[in-house]
DNA sequence: GTCTATACCTCGATAGAC
DNA sequence: GTCTATCGAGGTATAGAC
């Protein structure tokens, strides 16, 4: 597949693909090694396990999609300009990285706690910054009351659910790829004037 | 862990529980036979094979989320009124059945090409349907403007994602499982709230 | 229908020459 | 650092007695 780069690198984006749409359970180090064009037992040499190079694939998963919406929420200025940004920002990332969303979801199972608890370490504090916003918005009139919590797990889930429900909603909605990349497209704009509507006062 | 019920009943069971925990991959016959407290070569009696035992559970699984659903969008009467029928319905079910969502997700990913097809045979003209509604109540100033597809992705994900990213939101939120759950149980109400509020003209 | 025993294979990981 | 060869565990599936 891949002859460019040192050997350490090919095998990263070969596991990186492999486990992306497979998951860990699924993927098979053979498989990564066809696709690195390299011997299997390199694998072994630069990662010691299939555990480990899974681990490497998904911290830098968590990386791409995690700190950058985090950054955002976390943010100064009114809260409605603020989502509307997030909405944008975080679609576009979503659109660069269009698999990750399923990736973590599908790791989410095999090790719930362990994410569960990353995600209270490093969202715990934003979030927790995020619902003093909102209840202040309301306070001061900029939105309708709405408790925070649901709030925030509308914004999210509106960014990320046409990700990973993909094939499902396109078939539903008998869209080709084409149509479906369209909607993708308008998606953050869609959003944000969601967003917008449901929470004037 | 249960001897209640003829062996085949028991048996699906078993599968049903652990593919719903760990997904085809993951899952092990031997695992499935231990909680069935059953031989393991009584599986394959019953079943033939992994896959095929795997299928009878898939089946029951979207049978028992996707019709319910179809079936409401379906119905007759303003628009409003349905989808919030369709936001408490829906909610009851995956309350109900809360690990099938993240099931189905499992498998778009081993299977997006049938899972797509599936979709667009059994919810195809319900959705076209519900395409010419959300026109019509445009029309006739019901609602304000909006692009039914992007629609139908936003009611189906307000309600859905909460429970598939259940341990990364618990988590990001600080919340215990107590707590999530109260969350969980003011759903429906929220959702159909939200909704009532970003489509009012 | 249910059991035990086991065949057969795939997979992750290692040994060891170069 | 890279290769070939292979080990050993663990997986699905089957054979065959009862």
């Amino acid at each position: 597949m891949n002859k460019d780069g040192d050997t350490e690198d090919r095998i990263f984006e070969a596991a990186q693909a492999a486990f992306h749409e497979h998951g860990f359970d699924g993927a098979r180090m053979a498989d990564i090694a066809r696709r690195a064009s390299i011997n299997q037992s390199m694998l072994h040499y630069y990662f010691r396990t299939k555990e480990q190079l899974f681990d490497a694939v998904f911290r830098k998963a968590i990386l791409a999609v995690l700190p950058p919406a985090i950054a955002i929420l976390g943010e100064d200025g009114p809260l409605l300009a603020k989502l509307e940004r997030f909405a944008h920002r975080y679609v576009g990332i979503l659109q660069a990285n269009p698999h990750i969303p399923a990736f973590i979801l599908f790791e989410l199972r095999r090790n719930p706690e362990a994410i569960g608890r990353l995600a209270g370490e490093t969202a715990g504090p934003v979030f927790a910054r995020f619902r003093g916003d909102v209840e202040r918005a309301v306070r001061e009139g900029d939105i309708r009351p709405i408790e925070p919590s649901h709030l925030l797990a509308n914004v999210v889930g509106l960014c990320v659910f046409p990700f990973v429900a993909r094939p499902m909603l396109q078939g539903g909605l008998g869209m080709g790829n084409e149509a479906y990349d369209g909607l993708l497209r308008t998606r953050a704009d869609h959003v944000a004037d969601f967003l917008r509507h449901a929470l004037r006062p």
